[in-house]
Formats: structure tokens, C-alpha cells, sequence
RNA sequence: AGGCGGAUAGCUCAAUUGGAAGAGCGCUGCCUUUACACGGCAGAGGUCGCAGGUUCGAUCCCUGUUCCGCCUACCA
């Protein structure tokens, strides 16, 4: 540690300069302070590590925000932890990089810019490919960065001038060595399958991409008649009877009893011309639920597709990319002709009600009842999601996951907290291919080709189904069309545009007009941002990174992803340690959203409260494990806490202010050395919790030392020997304030850099910035068992005075003139009764060895072992609150008595329990029993005087 | 449907190898004492979700149960 600190990045301890700051201003204005300090951090450069040491690393990326976004409270938690990590990292002398960057974010951005066309009456089709994507990017250009603004106002402290963004040069590069390399490994495929598909967004979707609400649906039985006996009918139980003009066959279990002479006969499908077979399939079929009979459609509905794969089933896609109902594949699948008229065009919900009634009429219903099924929703849109049958790109993942469960098993990577380790794990084991094409512009464009030669048979394919050939039409018109590239055209895949075709040497080329899932090139950030695939200086340095920070929306989206790509390509894990936060939820806990009303704007609330204030809530609420209900008292209450720190630094200047600055003392009273020593335990504390991403610990640890030892009791007690000049003990006290509050300071800065700035540079000091000073270290010097147990003492002497006085409803500031007071004779037997029930309290308190002299006149003189003080008293001439509280305490008294001497008398409790606590219940019981005598004659006599 | 987590003061949350329940906010009372009323001092307030079990002793361990939240999932 002590190597550390002689680094170029912290400059060492040394003795402040004399050099007279500014004093602090009166009152505390956050606003002023953190403009200040933002800049001058900036200026100074004091963000972007040194490189020029061999002190160990410490780099967090940091997940980078959608450039649609705006600060939400959710950043502000994210951001804020990564903040204080990074600043206590950078303090205790670690080469320290926090980089910075944002997500192109595919289909969030494209939708804004297309809403943005909307409202000019224009469209994204109308413009065309090129002239759309340069748009985007204007608008990036425009207000892409407005988040990153935001952060710097919170304080972060990124490297900025390592800002990244998901689709700069280097960063693609990346992108396109990954996906050719996996291509050519054959762990990217093309191929024609079941995906969700966004019939608003236009595009496929990945499977966590899609959101699962529970909806009240209905759940139909029809009547599927056999064709060789249309008496007979198998019942079918479906919640999409619209699909059934898709259906390629009806399954039952193979081992039903009811269906068993069914199987392998036909049906007649309703209201189509077509019979389909039953099969029996005893992974699809549950018998116990519905009728045990089955229809399946392979085109739509992700179970009956893999049916349809078992069985050799053709697929009847029925509804096109905007999922709709399509006459040319209703014809493919030989619907009525008069049905197939009123279904053209309509959507699946219209669609439903048709088929119903044409099924009613031909009393092909049996019955329809409520059921509750899940509906799946797109994660940007929330338009209800279709699967649907098409060409895409996937990764195959099983290869990939091995190696990531691996990690995280045997502990190479950390989640944190743990609990999350087996979410993770689940999800890896069983994760299923990742669907990566998405049929929109913005993104990376998929780095194949394919030669117009080549697949000249059939090379487009309509979302309505209909294949045409190269040639026919116009080809970027038709990929404008959303047509697909069918899957069995032949794809060249090149880190570089290719000119010609390698099979036949035609120039025909064109590139697959779909790009990568946004987070794709998320997957890569650890070390697509250090300069990967070149062996970069910084990808050297702080590859693996240490800490990713995140929430636990993304652990699927992200997190999993970076740690299979990141072990496939670096050959070692991203990160070491995974740390989960919670999310923030709104006082009621319910999930913050605009349309809810229930946002809490984390700016308004910095503007309005300080910025750290804010970030200082959050850390005391980052509790692991979970989720954050902020309530915006809590916030007012730490800026309550910040406005505290600032009078106590103002309190010390005044006092100091002018002075010599004092010389360490030889020794020191032991109020003095009781501060020390309590300081050290803080910052043992304070380390050990952010050690072990306790925020919240570290926050309450602060506050509760700062606040009710430092404030309370240490600066109380300050005050007599600063405000007399000849006090012996003046000059050592200055300099224990001033010492430790430059501790505390420095403790503290990693949660509130802004305001620790400012007092650090009000005061004498030596240095650019709180930032580089060292984090404060155990001091074992400080250490004082014995000052914090006279103090101990102290603190209980002082409250439980204070306790009787306010029991007899004395205010302590009347006590100088009740002192001259002459007593009356009621006065003296109201507290000579009271005597008794005052002295059990202070007993039970304190070690008294006397409570004498009480009452002598209307002086209260109490002595312990060390000390003697008299307080003048006078009590309430009103009994009747005084008799009701004695007689409560008794109440208590009694009950506890009870229960410990059946404890005590207990003869398994004497056998079994540890020596120590059968001691101490006994020594508690003689206590107790001296208590209830006192007040029990208290009482007495108070009743008397009633 | 499965998995995980939570249920402790009016609110938000801590703590505990099982042995007298703790903070903050809020509330009540007193106090404008030259750091701070965004303050000080004191106080009230809890069958530690419900029911069983293990134990001398359970808020803590076990079983069941009820709510709430989250994640995963193909029940047509």
C-alpha cells in the first residue's frame, strides 16, 4: 500500500500549504459547487489514467446508454455506483479507467427518427436506404449525446476522451472480425425458421426480446370431422382458432386410449377443402389438458413448428409481415373461396372473429371459455408479436455457453450477489439459438453478399410469400419492400466488400440488406472499445476489466453475451466480478414509467436537491438482492446531511481561521483520541463495504459517524476550549478537528465528490484535487480501546441526565436561572418521591455508586466513579403524567422479571445453556429486582401526593 | 407452471453461530444556545406475515400456508 501511494496518479500525503483559501460561503449552494468542480476536474484532466506506472489496473466499461435515452433515475443508480468505485479505485492509487461510450441502439432509434419522418409526412421508404441511415446519424450528431451531458453533471467521472460509440469505425472492425470469424467456424447459420416477429417494427426479434404479459383469453373447442367419417369428429382445444387455416395436422398422444384407432387417419380441416392427418406426439400432447387432441401449425406457434419438423409437416404461413391475412398463401392452403374474400387484409384479431362465426355456422363450435394465456409484447414497441416463418441469421450458442457456465462456476467471474449466479446458469444451460438479423437500417449491415448469378432460380422472397427471381423488378426496391433473401441462397461472407463472386466471377453482387441485433456489438464491448482486434496499448492494460456494474434486466441481453463472445475472442473472461444492482421503483415500488405519472427525474432532483444528495441516496438504498423504492424524503434528508457537512466545515474555519495552523501535540485529551479512534473503525468500515459493493453500509457508516459522533458529541465538545483562547487544551483540539475532517473528507469523496471538493480546497491544502489525494488507510495509532470506553461512559452520563431532566419536564436552558431558586416544601416531596424511579432509570443506565445529596434544595447531584455533577432541578407540579410513566416502567419491569426467572429457574436452561448467559440472567434478574423496589416505593409514595 | 427473493416501528430498510429488537424519515414535547431550525435535546411507537414443529429458549433453524415482487416457460 505504502508503494502505492508514491504513484504519479495520487500525489502523496504532505503537509498543507498556508496558502489562505477562500473561506466557505455562508450557506451551502450545490448548484455553484458542482459546476465548479465539474470543469476544473475536466480541465485538469484528472479523469484519464496514468499509464506510466505499474501499479495494477482497475477498468470498468461502462454499459453504454441508448443514445435515445435521457437520464433516468436507473442510470443514476448504475452510474453513481460505477462512480464511486471508480473514485475509490483512483484513490487508492490504481491506474483507473472508466470508459465511457453509448449504443447506436438498432430499433429504439430507428423508431424515434422514423416517428420524426411521420410527423413531416415523410417516410423511411420514401427516402430510401442511404439517405434514411444519413439522417440517423444527423440526428445523433444533433442530440445522441445529450445523455452523456447528463452524466458528466452527475459527476462521472469517465475517461471522455476515450468516448466510444457502437458503431465508430473501430468498434465495427470489431464487429465484422467477430461475425466472419464465427461464420467460417459454422457458428453462424442462415436459415428459414419460426422467430418473433414485431409486425409494427418490421422486424425479427430475438427471444428475450420479447416481453410476456398473462392476458384473459378464450380458449375454443372445435370440431374437426375424419374424412373417411364426418360423423365422427376429434375435438380440438386452441386459443387461435384464426390459425387453423395454417394447420398441417392434428396430434394426440400416442398412448390416449380416447384417440388411439385415430391415429394416422385424415381430418377435414374446416373451412378449407384440405384433409390433414393425425399423428401421435407425446411431447407436444398433454392429455390432461383441453380435449388431449391437438391441431398443429407449423408457421405459427413455436411448439407445432418443431412438431411440424418431427413429423415432416409443411408449413402454411397465412399472415404476412404485417400480420395479416394474405389471399395467396389462403389459397396455398385451400380456403373456401368466400371466406378466403372477407379474410383478405384483415388483421389477426378480425381474423378471429371471421373464422369463429363461419365455424359457428357450420356448428364446428363446440364451446369457448375463459383462459388466461401469455401474450408475448415487443420489448421497444410493445405491439403483440407474431412468430413468424422466415430467413434469418442465428449464432449457435451451445459451443459458446460451455466455456461462459464454466466461468461463472468455477469462479473466474463473480456475480454479485450470488443469488443471480443461478439465474444465470439456468438461462445458460438451456439457451437456445440467437436469432441476430433484424430487418431494419440502423445498425451494423450483415457483412455477406450474394452473387445474382450464383442464386438465380429463386433469390427473393415476399413477406407475402411469393418468390421472384433476380432480375424481375427492381432488386433495391424490392429489399426497400421488406423482401427476405430466401435460405438457400448462397451467402459470401467477407471482412471486406467483395467485387467479384469467388464461384463464378460475376460482378452481380449485393449486400444482405438486414443488420446485426443491436446487442451484438454490445457483446463485444470490453474489448471492441480498448482497440480489439488489434493489440492495443489500453486492450493490454485493462483487458480483462475488472467490475461490471448492471442491473438485472440485461444479464441476458448483455452480460451472458459479453462473457461467451468475450471468452470465445480474447480467450479470457471480460470482467472478474459482476455486480448486480437493484432496480429503483417509485415509493409505492411500483415500476417508474412515463405514462404511469410516476417518474422521478434524477436531475430535477439534483437541481432541487444536490447532486450529492442524490447520488448519496442512492448509495445508502443500494441494498443488494433488492429492488429500491426511492421516496423523495430520503433525498431531502441526505441533502439535510450535505448542508450538515458543510456548517461543520464552516464551524472549523471560523475557529481556525486566522490561527496558526497547529502543530501535531504529543498527546491529546481523550474526547481527541476518542474521535481517532472511532474515525479509524469508520474507515475500516467504509473499506470493508465498498470491498463488498455494500453501498448502503458505507453510506449509513458515513452518516452515522459524520453526522452523531463527529457533529454531535466531538465538534459539542470543541466548543468550550475554542471559545476561550487560554484553554490549555485549544491548539491540540484544532488540530484533531482539522486532521480528521481532512480524513473524513477524503473518506467520503468516492459518494459526494462535489461538496468534499470544496471544503478540501477551502481548507489548507496541498495538491490539485481531493480526487488524486490517497484513501485514508487504518491508522493503528489511532486505535484507543480505553478513550472510546471512558467516552462510552461519557456519552451515557450526559443522556441519561439529560433523560431525567426531561422526565421532569425540565428544560435544560431554564436550569442556570432555576439555580438561585428557593425551594418550597412541595417541591422537595414531589422529588424526594420521585427519587427512586429517576435513580432505576440512571442505575439501569449507569454504574452509580451514589445518588446523593438528592434532593438538597433543588440541586439533582449525582456521582459515578469519575465524575460529579449537579443539575438544578425542579420538578412538575402536575403528578399525574409522572405517576402514569412510573407505573408504565413497572408494567415492563414486571414482565421481564417474570419471564427471565423462568428462564433462570429452569433447570434444562441451567444444564444446557453457556455458563456466560446463565450469568448474565442472573446478574439481570438482581437488577431487575432492585428496579421494581425502587419504583414500587416511587410509586407509592407519588400516590400519596396525589 | 417452475425458480428466486421479500414480508421486522406509520413509511423505507438494517441486524442476529438461536440467549434483553436498531437506524433514517415521519410523529409528539421542549429549545431560536453566534456551524447548522435543511438545527439541538428528549420521547412515543414492534406478538419480527400466519400456523405447526425442533429447542431450556425461535424474529432467526425445519415444515406447511397466505400475500407481494421478480425471473424463466411451449400447456394448445
Amino acid at each position: 500500500m505504502q508503494a502505492l501511494r508514491t504513484h504519479a496518479n495520487i500525489e502523496p500525503l504532505q503537509e498543507p500549504n498556508r496558502m489562505s483559501s477562500p473561506p466557505l460561503h455562508k450557506t451551502y449552494n450545490p448548484h455553484d459547487v458542482e459546476k465548479r468542480w465539474g470543469t476544473y476536474w475536466i480541465e485538469h484532466g484528472l479523469f484519464e489514467p496514468h499509464l506510466t506506472n505499474n501499479n495494477p489496473s482497475f477498468c470498468i466499461v461502462i454499459p453504454p446508454p441508448n443514445i435515445t435515452g435521457s437520464l433516468h433515475i436507473g442510470h443514476a443508480l448504475t452510474y453513481t455506483i460505477q462512480d464511486i468505485l471508480i473514485r475509490w479505485k483512483r484513490m487508492q492509487g490504481l491506474r483507473t479507467l472508466w470508459l465511457p461510450g453509448t449504443d447506436h441502439a438498432g430499433i429504439a432509434t430507428q423508431n424515434v427518427v422514423e416517428r420524426q419522418l411521420k410527423e413531416e409526412g415523410d417516410s423511411r421508404e420514401h427516402l430510401g436506404r442511404e439517405a434514411f441511415i444519413a439522417r440517423v446519424w444527423a440526428w445523433k450528431d444533433q442530440s445522441g449525446d445529450t445523455i452523456i451531458g447528463q452524466l458528466r453533471q452527475l459527476g462521472a467521472s469517465c475517461d471522455w476522451s476515450r468516448l466510444r460509440f457502437t458503431m465508430d469505425e473501430g468498434l465495427s472492425l470489431a464487429v465484422r472480425e467477430v461475425f466472419v470469424r464465427l461464420f467460417e467456424e459454422g457458428l453462424i447459420y442462415r436459415g428459414e425458421r419460426l422467430i418473433n416477429w414485431c409486425p409494427r417494427c418490421l422486424t425479427a426479434l430475438s427471444d428475450i426480446e420479447v416481453e410476456h404479459e398473462d392476458i384473459k383469453g378464450t380458449l375454443y373447442h372445435l370440431l374437426y370431422p375424419l374424412a373417411d367419417n364426418p360423423q365422427v369428429s376429434l375435438t380440438i382445444a386452441t386459443t387461435r382458432p384464426e390459425t387453423l387455416l395454417g394447420d398441417t395436422a392434428v396430434a394426440v398422444h400416442p398412448e390416449d386410449p380416447r384417440y388411439q384407432q385415430y391415429i394416422g387417419k385424415q381430418v377435414r380441416l374446416p373451412l378449407t377443402t384440405r384433409t390433414i392427418p393425425i399423428v401421435a406426439d407425446s411431447i407436444l400432447v398433454d392429455r390432461e389438458f383441453g380435449t388431449g387432441a391437438v391441431k398443429i401449425t407449423p408457421a405459427h406457434d413455436f411448439n407445432d413448428f418443431e412438431a411440424g419438423e418431427r413429423h415432416g409437416l409443411p408449413r402454411i404461413s397465412i399472415l404476412d409481415h404485417h400480420a395479416q391475412m394474405n389471399p395467396l398463401p389462403l389459397e396455398e392452403a385451400q380456403v373456401d373461396p368466400d371466406l378466403r374474400i372477407s379474410l383478405s387484409g384483415k388483421s389477426v384479431q378480425e381474423a378471429r372473429s371471421i373464422v369463429i362465426d363461419a365455424l359457428q355456422q357450420q356448428d364446428l363450435l363446440l364451446k369457448a371459455e375463459d383462459h388466461t394465456m401469455g401474450l408475448g409484447k415487443c420489448y421497444r414497441c410493445k405491439t403483440v408479436v407474431e412468430p413468424y416463418l422466415s430467413p434469418q441469421w442465428f449464432v449457435k450458442t451451445e459451443p459458446l455457453a460451455a466455456p461462459s457456465i464454466q466461468a461463472v462456476e468455477t469462479g473466474e467471474i463473480r456475480i454479485i450477489p450470488e443469488g443471480w449466479k443461478n439465474n444465470y446458469l439456468g438461462w445458460m444451460r438451456q439457451i437456445k439459438d440467437w436469432c441476430i438479423s433484424r430487418q431494419i437500417w440502423w445498425g451494423h449491415q450483415i457483412p455477406a453478399w450474394y452473387c445474382q448469378s450464383c442464386n438465380k432460380d429463386h433469390l427473393l422472397k415476399s413477406p407475402q410469400g411469393a418468390e421472384t427471381k433476380p432480375g424481375e423488378g427492381n432488386l433495391s426496391e424490392s429489399l426497400n419492400m421488406s423482401c427476405f433473401i430466401t435460405s438457400d441462397a448462397q451467402p459470401i461472407v467477407s471482412r471486406t466488400e467483395p467485387l467479384v463472386c469467388p464461384q463464378c466471377g460475376g460482378s452481380n453482387l449485393f449486400q444482405d440488406p438486414d443488420v446485426l441485433d443491436t446487442w451484438f456489438s454490445s457483446a463485444l464491448w470490453p474489448f471492441s472499445t480498448l482497440g480489439w482486434p488489434k493489440q492495443t496499448e489500453d486492450f493490454q492494460t485493462f483487458y480483462p476489466t475488472s467490475t461490471l456494474v448492471t442491473g438485472l434486466d440485461i444479464l441476458f441481453f448483455w452480460v451472458a453475451r459479453m462473457i461467451m463472445l468475450g471468452l470465445k475472442f480474447t480467450g479470457t473472461v471480460p470482467f472478474r466480478d459482476v455486480y448486480i444492482h437493484a432496480l429503483v421503483r417509485d415509493a409505492e415500488g411500483q415500476k417508474m414509467s412515463k405514462s404511469k405519472g410516476n417518474v422521478i427525474d434524477p436531475l430535477t432532483k439534483m437541481g432541487q436537491y444536490g447532486t450529492d444528495a442524490l447520488r448519496f441516496t442512492l448509495a445508502s438504498m443500494a441494498s443488494p438482492g433488492r429492488d429500491i423504492k426511492l421516496a423523495e424524503e430520503r433525498i431531502e434528508g441526505y441533502r439535510n446531511f450535505a448542508t450538515k457537512i458543510w456548517n461543520a466545515a464552516r464551524f472549523i474555519q471560523l475557529h481556525v481561521e486566522g490561527t496558526k495552523t497547529p502543530a501535531p501535540p504529543e498527546s491529546r485529551p481523550f474526547p481527541d483520541r476518542w474521535i481517532l479512534s472511532r474515525l479509524n473503525y469508520s474507515i475500516l468500515e467504509v473499506t470493508k463495504a465498498l470491498n463488498n459493493y455494500r453501498f448502503d453500509q458505507a453510506a449509513s457508516c458515513l452518516y452515522q459517524f459524520i453526522w452523531h459522533e463527529y457533529c454531535d458529541w466531538f465538534i459539542e465538545l470543541a466548543k468550550p476550549s475554542l471559545q476561550q483562547e487560554t484553554h490549555p487544551d485549544a491548539s491540540v483540539t484544532r488540530h484533531t478537528l482539522l486532521e480528521s475532517f481532512e480524513v473524513i473528507q477524503r473518506l467520503l469523496h468516492p459518494i459526494m465528490p462535489f461538496i468534499t471538493e470544496e471544503i478540501w480546497q477551502s481548507f489548507p491544502h496541498n495538491g490539485t484535487s481531493i480526487m488524486t489525494q490517497p484513501f485514508p488507510t487504518e491508522n493503528a495509532d489511532w486505535v484507543d480501546a480505553e478513550a472510546e470506553q471512558a467516552f462510552a461512559r461519557l456519552q451515557d452520563f450526559v443522556t441519561t441526565t439529560r433523560t431525567g431532566l426531561a422526565l421532569l419536564n425540565i428544560p435544560s436552558n431554564q436550569a442556570d436561572q432555576l439555580w438561585g431558586d428557593t425551594t418550597n416544601d412541595k417541591d422537595t416531596a414531589c422529588l424526594q418521591a420521585l427519587k427512586p424511579h429517576v435513580e432505576s432509570i440512571l442505575r439501569s443506565k449507569l454504574h452509580l455508586t451514589e445518588c446523593e445529596g438528592w434532593p438538597s434544595g433543588n440541586i439533582l447531584r449525582l456521582v459515578t466513579n469519575s465524575l460529579t455533577v449537579g443539575i438544578p432541578v425542579k420538578p412538575d407540579r402536575d403528578l399525574h403524567q409522572i405517576v402514569k410513566k412510573v407505573q408504565k416502567h413497572i408494567i415492563e419491569k414486571e414482565k421481564e422479571y417474570a419471564r427471565l426467572q423462568g428462564r433462570v429457574s429452569s433447570p434444562a436452561f441451567r444444564e444446557k445453556a453457556e455458563p456466560s448467559v446463565i450469568q448474565e440472567s442472573e446478574a439481570r434478574l438482581v437488577n431487575l429486582r432492585q428496579e421494581l423496589a425502587l419504583l414500587t416505593n416511587s410509586e407509592q409514595q407519588l400516590a400519596t401526593m396525589l
